[in-house]
DNA sequence: ATATGATATTCGAATAGTCGAATATCCGAA
DNA sequence: TTCGGATATTCGACTATTCGAATATCATAT
């Protein structure tokens, strides 16, 4: 259907796509952090922190308060990082269908829909989730 | 840190961190579907479409039955891919901090450290966490 | 066997993402 | 003000992703 956002949110999802940024991320988990903190954490350069900083700035998913002369980077949505890192890291079983399922799966759909009378009750609008 | 799988975690980001992938496993949720199915719903021509499908099945969160000469797709990891699709669709609101209030974080946690005697209780060891 | 419909793969061109080096900016101290 | 530390930006090279076109594969019906 190609929701119409659909591209807000692949563009949500890129921001958190490398190794380094989800390490950013996690590490923000924790508490704020300026960028001279997460070069002793991370193997990366100080101008790529930065770079992958800007990034996340980017995608709302950090902002900094200026100390001094420190940026102390947060996470501004931490609840969507923090569900985004345990979705990540969860570990689901992959099932493994049979066409005859998959057949037996259709036809229960078929039937559960033509039960409804005329309007097809609640067509289950979903679209990249709103909530 | 650089979690050992963060490069697992941000390679199963990057597949889900495409327009057209998103709307094909948008459309999965509602069921199995075949890729001249898809054709219809999507605007991207089929080998377009084959060659996403290919990079969610190296993902592993499709997969296919074979049926005559189609190929019926499924998510195999149809939770994954729902609350996937719900928390990218989420709107938390952005927070913004000033740095008093990052300052007295930082505080209240050192605080908190402190009270605790020499063993540092439960290091709250979250990795892009496992469950 | 061959033709046909459904799907996959390969190839090449265009675009986007990544990184280090160099440089710029900005702030507080001397 | 000049300096040094902290951070950002720019640039260029490199790599990866994306897409369409063409072609290959494969199952079924003829």
């Amino acid at each position: 259907m190609e929701s119409p956002d659909s591209h807000a949110a692949a563009a949500l999802l890129k921001a958190f796509s490398h190794p380094t940024r989800l390490a950013i991320l996690l590490e923000l988990v924790t508490g704020p952090s300026c960028v001279t903190d997460m070069e002793d954490l991370l193997p990366a350069r100080q101008a790529n922190i930065s770079q992958h900083l800007a990034v996340l700035r980017h995608a709302k998913l950090v902002d900094y308060a200026q100390v001094g002369s420190l940026r102390c980077y947060y996470l501004c949505r931490p609840n969507l990082v923090e569900d985004m890192l345990t979705l990540v890291g969860r570990n689901d079983p992959v099932v493994k269908r049979t066409p005859a399922e998959l057949q037996s799966n259709r036809e229960a759909l078929a039937k559960a829909l033509a039960k409804r009378k005329s309007p097809p009750k609640k067509p289950v609008r979903r679209e990249v989730s709103k909530r």
